[in-house]
DNA sequence: GCTTGACCTTCCAGTAACTAGAAGGTTTAT
DNA sequence: ATAAACCTTCTAGTTACTGGAAGGTCAAGC
């Protein structure tokens, strides 16, 4: 199959398929005689496994190993156990840093009126923040 | 005051203060015989706006605008709140989708038993997502 | 007077993970 | 014959910095 029903299959886009064939991710594809790529079923595995990984968060180094251990058989489980954990660690400080970040937004979004003057609480809060609490 | 004690007032780094200088997002700062840049309290000002606006999610672009508006007497506090609201709701969506990923995460990890064996059901979701469900 | 260390300057390059677009070859259908 | 929808490679741009090189400046200590 040609690279745009792979992107079709695997979610990807042609352009990030050929992208992840230059920085080495996968293996370059088969050519057709005309110089296409050719994708067959395990070439389309190797991309969903990627878009997957890349969906729960894992950047592009960190699929690498996951592909590493998918293909290694005398893998353990538990080192891809770890890369789960760490990222889900990561993963949560991110949330509560955006959580806090969303709670300050609401705080200044009710606190401005809103209207056609120039009194604005958001402003003032980002020019001195928490003065209102004083 | 040198860019350094300007840094530490406003919790950017030197570099960062340049690079908003070089990008016109701040007035060229005003400079020393010596060539050194000098920062005033409205200078710092301007870069504390900054930081906080940064530091609840606002890019580049937005803290221009916000720059702006701070500047504009005639401003009307509903465009600030505008952009506020905004970016409370691209924040909600980026949350959600940050709390699906942790969820798969956390699934994947515990379903995993992270031993010294080869059988591991992170590989397996990331292989075939949901197979055990069904 | 000289050195040392901590400042400061500019400029260039690199990061992550693509995405856009140009210029051109191929295939398929009409 | 031509149009469309593919495909190819290559270059450059995106965001918001960060690191480092090469070199000027300043204050303190010997």
């Amino acid at each position: 199959m040609n690279i745009s029903a792979a992107a079709h299959q695997s979610g990807l886009s042609a352009k990030t398929i050929r992208y992840y064939e230059e920085i080495g991710l996968i293996a370059p594809a088969a050519r057709a005689e005309n110089g296409y790529r050719q994708y067959d079923s395990t070439a389309v595995d190797d991309l969903q496994f990627i878009a997957r990984a890349r969906g729960v968060g894992f950047d592009l180094q960190e699929c690498r190993q996951l592909l590493d251990l998918l293909r290694d058989p005398h893998r353990q489980s538990r080192h891809a156990q770890k890369l789960v954990l760490e990222k889900s660690r990561h993963l949560q400080q991110r949330i509560d840093q955006l959580v806090a970040m969303q709670r300050e937004l609401r705080t200044m979004a009710e606190r401005c009126r809103g209207d056609e003057g120039p009194d604005c609480a958001i402003l003032d809060d980002l020019a001195a923040p928490g003065a209102h609490e004083r």
